[in-house]
DNA sequence: AGACTTTTTGAGAACAATTCTCAAAGGAGT
DNA sequence: ACTCCTTTGAGAATTGTTCTCAAAAAGTCT
């Protein structure tokens, strides 16, 4: 059994609920991608494996995921939340272009200290540090540069 | 004339846009709030001063501020989106209570220099930090402890 | 001032992401 | 098999946001 599937089953316990079908299917489906994906990308993942699984499913699970530590919700862009799985893969910087949408990630590590000095400053219980970085990519800077 | 209103002005001329009645009363509901607001708010803070304006315009005025640079969008809390006017009032850091909704600001100083080193090295061009926190406030921190 | 052009607007329809409803199905314990 | 929950799919409902369009307003030129 994957460590996620334990994870996930024990945390359902907890709360007295159970590991059905549809929840392996969503749950197996987020960890078989390895970037960020959409409730609709998702959605079509669970959906090439068992057509049986509906939409409002995979949007009750997704919370459970969540709470369970196994997946963030990392980004919104287009009116639509992006989500990764976060086991094995602490949380980190999106580097989001404004131009072709492209995001790249780098470590938390020099920001995380700051934060949490901040934190305990302000009596604050920190449990998330979400930090987006809005601009633009190197390929996008050159195709404007050359426009000019 | 508010500098506000000068460099929104400005802003539109270099546009071919105008300053009309209902832009300008939108722009001033947004600063006569010194903290964060929604669509809703702000529609409503305009109302009040005229019911001449629509829903419709305060949407279509939102982004004109914001590339204005006279407003940013700030967080995103229970599916809506907030603003803030940030004129003289440079972008922060935002400390988010999951429990009562409480947001706390502090500045970005220590956070900053980190962020542009980054950006040089990965040569992105930077053009928004956006720092949420999200946890919880000493007050339902306190109040989740005396539960137990 | 009048004619012409372009921008802006309000009202409500349309849209899209998300949540809700509800009757049926599933599962654990007895 | 009976009881008591939980879970589910399907589609309706809701909600924040965008679009449409005809009318009004604001220039511009004569
Ligand atoms: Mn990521
Ligand atoms: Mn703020
Ligand atoms: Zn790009
Ligand atoms: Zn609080």
């Amino acid at each position: 059994m994957q460590e996620y599937e334990k994870i996930f089953r024990d945390f359902l316990k907890r709360r007295g609920l159970k590991l059905t079908e549809p929840r392996k299917l969503i749950l197996d489906a987020a960890f078989s991608v390895h970037h960020h994906f959409t409730v609709e990308q998702l959605f079509r993942l669970v959906k090439a494996e068992s057509s049986l699984v509906s939409l409002a499913t995979v949007y009750r699970t997704l919370p459970l995921l969540i709470e369970a530590g196994l997946l963030q919700q990392s980004m919104r862009s287009s009116s639509r939340d992006s989500f990764e799985h976060i086991l094995g893969h602490p949380r980190h910087i999106h580097w989001i272009c404004e131009t072709c949408g492209a995001v790249i990630e780098s470590d938390l590590d020099e920001v995380k200290p700051i934060v949490e000095s901040d934190a305990e400053r302000f009596k604050f219980e920190l449990r998330e540090i979400k930090l987006n970085v809005i601009g633009l990519c190197w390929k996008c800077k050159q195709s404007e540069n050359n426009l000019q």
